[in-house]
DNA sequence: GTCTATATATCGATAGAC
DNA sequence: GTCTATCGATATATAGAC
């Protein structure tokens, strides 16, 4: 394929993601202009439109590939007993969540600056997830392995507790992850009632 | 709802907070205008600046007071067991929460417009709140009550938890806010090792 | 205290050269 | 694909009249 002068497609496009990732979690969508983001990857504000129609679709994709790539990592194990399920969903969520906190705290906080089509299409996305914790809840609740008014309830109760760690937990503070993840599953385990 | 000239002072004071509060809330602090919050109002945008001193005064002090109304409402009673003290701190903060969910939004989303001493100051008010709570759940581990492996941590998981009913509840969804306080508080008891 | 008017800056997005 | 240059809209904040 024919290069044009200048072009570096190939690696500027990733950039742009990357930093507008970056720049729209740490300061806001709104507070972010498009010359902050071209200033960070090392361009002119105009060359970013080679990459997205606007600054709106630059949010929107950022926050369904999110979502798609949240799913794809996500892979439960019906066979197994609830209880094992649990586990594994409580130590993939902290680890993913930690490993992708940009991510997770930008799709939390900017779903409000999306139009209505995408914030309902990343709204979706999110509600397979939050529907495959309460189905591992549901079948706990019926084996007898936990005890749980209701399971859709506390899908959202864990949901919010674990993701909550990326608001304060550091790497170089006094847990390091594994420790992290233990407490955070004794923590969960107690509250299915399965403690 | 224009109004030409007149002095209403004692009104306009509250109404420019209330409706910075909600619009802020809504849309976020970057993404509101000063005339948006005047027109809200129905003043003209230069007529806000009677009232503070710039937009980013405004926000710090509706978390500065969000912050501080909410330290005041909260009152622990020490010399209660302290499973008793963590009931009444889930079932204060789940009804504060929904009481004031413009504020609790606000308050965990827009720290980073915050000035580095403003930002400060907010967290230091934060840290009291989690340090009420980390300390009931010291006194119940340490009197055998409650099996908890790390107070800090379960504090900072529990508030997360308890904090997220703003994001999906519905006063005209299924459950009432009584049923509500009563799962959390289950699921808090099991959390705690005290099921 | 609120108005109208405006200074000054920056925004998102586009056009045309290379 | 990236640059320079720029359009039109809008931002925060201020000045002076009433």
């Amino acid at each position: 394929m024919a290069r044009t002068q200048g072009s570096r497609a190939e690696i500027t496009g990733p950039l742009v993601r990357d930093a507008a990732l970056r720049l729209f979690a740490r300061h806001g969508y709104a507070a972010v202009s498009m010359r902050q983001i071209a200033a960070a990857v090392g361009v002119q504000a105009g060359a970013l439109y080679a990459y997205t129609p606007d600054k709106q679709a630059l949010l929107a994709d950022l926050l369904r590939e999110h979502m798609e790539l949240l799913l794809a990592a996500w892979s439960d194990t019906p066979a197994e007993p609830p209880l094992v399920r649990l586990e594994r969903f409580v130590r993939f969520h902290i680890a993913y969540s930690l490993d992708h906190s940009d991510s997770v705290f930008l799709s939390y906080m900017e779903l409000r600056n999306l139009s209505s089509e995408n914030r309902a299409l990343i709204g979706s996305l999110r509600r397979r997830y939050e529907d495959d914790l309460t189905g591992i809840l549901q079948a706990g609740a019926a084996s007898g392995a936990m005890r749980l008014a209701d399971p859709r309830l506390a899908a959202m109760a864990l949901i919010a507790m674990l993701t909550g760690v990326i608001n304060w937990f550091r790497e170089d503070g006094r847990l390091d992850r594994a420790a992290l993840a233990d407490h955070y599953w004794a923590l969960a385990r107690g509250a299915v009632g399965a403690g």
